[in-house]
DNA sequence: CGAGTCGTTGAACGGAATCAATCGTCGTGG
DNA sequence: CCACGACGATTGATTCCGTTCAACGACTCG
């Protein structure tokens, strides 16, 4: 785990809870590689994440013993801000694609959080929006046919902006393996109902 | 739309949000029939609601006039909570099946949760863990077999309670049809991997 | 230079969706 | 108060489309 902060830290596309974060804490950079973990379940938390780069895997050993996968986290996504409020991780962490992360400490952000109302109050507004947007997310999964799902995400995000993210994991993150993603749309765009640049997709009309 | 507050305010299943609100304000009790709008995109938003029994679809229109389904509230959902930090709502709720709600006034839940920083924080906590089960929800909708994902969604859950929600209810939650889940349900009854009785169905072992 | 991954395409299969029909129950309005 | 309509639960038959498996080129990173 290295321990200096790389430019890459300032590089980032925006985020609104971690760019305050970031102007007011300092923020510790992590490099991952495949098979690490990030934390495991059961160890107390000391930190919060965010995931620039790669593909984190949280997982749940049940009380039966199986494992139960609780979310693929890509890049964009913050890890663990739910144990803000736990003592210990609830599940673990496991690197599936080289990882670059931004941690911050969890004792300094609620400390921040209890010293500044302000960040208290935008904080809910970020998971509240969160809210609204993995139950669009959930929604479009119940949408059985491909290219109708794939429609419906474009049209609630706007655009797809791919330069984050690969095809494959917005494949995953709409529920379709990437084969069929693919095949949907070099059809839509044949058809001429969205239109592709090397960092876009977008509807067209 | 009635006003009054009748008893089935206090018969509901407890929620930490909603247990604290209906404590320090007022909740206003609200009956609503199938074709009913709760509220219509680009009202200005004046309550936040919780919804104790029916399904209320939220749907957003689209700049090219389509129209998405944003979530399918179903009870024990809460509603608008996102938009407690907006001026409009940012989509219309229609009833789909006779609803009951308790509503409060947003303008009300603002001012408590100016005066009560432990009421912020409490808020916080409980969007954060609505964005965990969020999350494992979209997981488990990657698994392509319906099996599997029912054995997983109970494995997350522990047990399903279906005293609240109906089947109908779980399939579409998990997005599966209403009749592969009865099917896949009866199949693992008689494998002997889940056991049911009216009002749960848990794991064996 | 080689390993690994992404993007892409092809062929075949299987399982969940779909359509359809029935039963029981609950609420309700005439 | 009862008949009717609506909806949940259930089962059957069929279809179809997304998954799965497989293979390949391009590119990146070490």
């Amino acid at each position: 785990m290295s321990e200096t902060s790389p430019e890459y830290i300032l590089e980032r596309m925006s985020h609104p809870l971690i760019d305050e974060l970031s102007e007011h804490l300092t923020p510790r950079a992590i490099s991952l590689k495949k098979g690490d973990f990030l934390f495991q379940q059961g160890q107390s938390v000391k930190y919060i994440y965010y995931l620039l780069q790669g593909r984190i895997t949280l997982n749940r050993s049940t009380i039966e013993g199986a494992k139960v996968i609780l979310h693929v986290a890509l890049a964009g996504d913050t890890l663990a801000e739910a144990s803000l409020f736990s003592e210990q991780y609830h599940c673990s962490a496991k690197v599936d694609a080289t990882a670059k992360l931004i941690g911050f400490k969890k004792s300094e952000v609620l400390q921040y959080l209890d010293s500044s109302p302000q960040f208290m109050k935008q904080l809910l507004a970020i998971l509240a929006s969160q809210v609204r947007e993995l139950r669009s997310l959930n929604e479009i999964k119940n949408i059985r046919s491909a290219q109708e799902r794939i429609l419906a995400y474009i049209r609630i995000e706007n655009r797809i902006n791919i330069e984050n993210l690969s095809l494959k994991d917005i494949a995953y993150k709409i529920g379709l393996t990437h084969e069929t993603f693919y095949r949907e749309l070099r059809k839509l765009e044949k058809s001429g109902q969205i239109s592709r640049s090397d960092s876009m997709i977008k509807l067209i009309i």
